[in-house]
RNA sequence: GUGGCCUUAGCUCAAUGGCAGAGCAUCGGAUUGUGGCUCCGAAGGUUACGGGUUCGACCCCCGUAGGCCACCCCA
């Protein structure tokens, strides 16, 4: 009914939305810096090449979901969205040649992410991502690192039941090999085929082992698995990965049938969800190794390993599983007066407590009393002070709307008394 | 991108094809400067939008938009 609302598959995020998002971010910032990552901003557009290079352009992200801006001139550059994080980042690695930085670089980023694909509950077309990238160590044990990283931000945040699911996807030495053994064996179940998937095989055949159709659920049961041919070297990368995880007491599934997206994942991928919803979409979070990708950025061969979770699914699962969300915090003090109309001491008044760095609020609105204390108790305010007959001596009340109980204090003193009850009330 | 369900006040929902309503929330009042409770009142609607059928449409039909669900895919 409103001539105007948020575009299609965005949504404002209101206050009590965005003191979660809030929550999560900065819980998610301090814990990367405490693993030593270093917060870094990338734009949220780049030379669409930047994704079509990187991410591939045979995926759906690049094919079908890439938000693209309309260039404003015949010679303007083609520009896109971020879809995702990782290959604006990595491309920011090159530009700025950090491989002469001590490596290797690790990097922390939180913000809005684009795909322009048909919104569901928890699938948007701005969504916000929580990331991590380690750019220059060639593993194994910060694959295991990065993935208890992951693990416990939810731990952290408050997200019961989360699942970590790990597979290995070889890398160019043995990955081609087994596309190939994957091509074959499918070719002798053509009829089996839904239509959509036999269109798929020739262009991306990994992205069948993780279809939900029925018939391609019973056939995947027995095609090859990529961890049964993996090089030696992916074999022991993947070994020791596992050992590290064990090592940190990560409890981990390995799904052979997990294959990411995006095409610059080598060896590790990994996946997290709520135990329970592992079938359908809705993966909380995900990530992998991208050996290959800061070369095809245009940098020397350099391997990397990141991971991004979706912080819209996991305010979804966090209200889903009832956790309570953050209070929101009322002002320490409402300035309120007996006389509706002297809106100027209240306001002179609120500004001087907000100078000595008091959180308080005038009541500027030119109704009685009563009225303006009703409104500062639903205000969630510790404290109304009461304006009148008394600021002629130099008086206020000091009214404690919790406790119901009310004292006089003199206007000098009105800071400090303010002060001191917020620092009691914080520590009590 | 495919299929299905849904859309009435800010929110949650009513209304047989015949006067569009309730609760909560908002705002105001209950005689001079004290909140939460109670009582009274006000405001709030192009029934998502556009067509059609009908004497008459929130209600039936078509289209569009948006939301949701299953696909697809991913976070």
């Amino acid at each position: 009914m409103p001539a105007f609302r948020a575009p299609r598959g965005t949504r404002d995020l209101l206050p009590e939305d965005r003191a979660v998002f809030d929550r999560l971010a900065s819980t998610g910032t301090a814990l990367a810096v405490r693993y030593g990552y270093r917060p870094i901003e990338t734009p949220m557009f780049e030379q669409s090449a930047v994704f079509e290079r990187g991410i591939g352009s045979v995926t759906d992200v690049v094919e079908k979901e890439l938000f693209r801006i309309a260039p404003r001139s015949e010679e303007a550059e083609a520009w896109a969205l971020r879809p995702e994080p990782t290959a604006g980042i990595v491309r920011a690695y090159v530009q700025h040649g950090m491989q002469t930085w001590p490596q290797p670089v690790k990097l922390t980023f939180t913000g809005p992410m684009f795909r322009y694909d048909r919104p569901q509950a928890g699938r948007y077309r701005q969504f916000w991502q929580f990331d991590v990238e380690a750019i220059g160590d060639p593993g194994p044990a910060v694959d295991a690192e990065i993935i208890e990283l992951g693990l416990r931000f939810y731990g952290e945040v408050g997200v019961r039941d989360v699942q970590v699911l790990v597979n290995s996807i070889g890398d160019p030495a043995c990955r081609p090999a087994y596309i190939d053994a994957l091509r074959d064996f499918y070719r002798g179940h053509l009829d089996v085929l839904p239509p959509t998937e036999r269109d798929r095989l020739e262009r991306n055949a990994l992205r069948l082992l993780d279809s939900k159709d029925p018939a391609m659920v019973e056939l995947n049961a027995s095609a090859p698995r990529i961890t049964d041919r993996l090089c030696e070297a992916c074999a022991a990368h993947f070994a020791s990965v596992q050992v590290h995880l064990t090592a940190l007491g990560v409890p981990f599934r390995i799904e052979p049938g997990l294959v990411r997206g995006l095409d610059y994942y080598t060896r590790t991928a990994f996946e997290f969800y709520v135990a329970g919803r592992e079938g359908q979409q809705q993966a909380l979070g995900g990530g992998g190794r991208y050996d290959g990708l800061v070369e095809l950025l245009g940098g020397k061969p350099t391997p990397g390993i990141g991971f991004g979770l979706g912080l819209d699914r996991v305010a979804l699962v966090l209200a889903e599983q009832g956790t309570e969300p953050p209070a929101a915090e009322g002002p320490l003090a409402v300035i309120v007066g007996a006389d509706p109309e002297d809106t100027v001491t209240r306001l002179k008044v609120a500004t001087d407590l907000r100078a000595a760095r008091l959180r308080v609020r005038a009541d500027l609105g030119r109704r009685k009393l009563g009225r303006q204390l009703e409104a500062a108790g639903r205000d969630g305010a510790h404290f109304a002070v009461i304006l009148g007959d008394e600021l002629a001596q130099g008086q206020v009340q000091v009214r404690d709307l919790l406790a119901g109980t009310q004292r006089t204090v003199g206007i000098d003193d009105l800071a400090r008394e303010l002060a001191r009850a917020e620092a009691s009330h914080h520590h009590g």
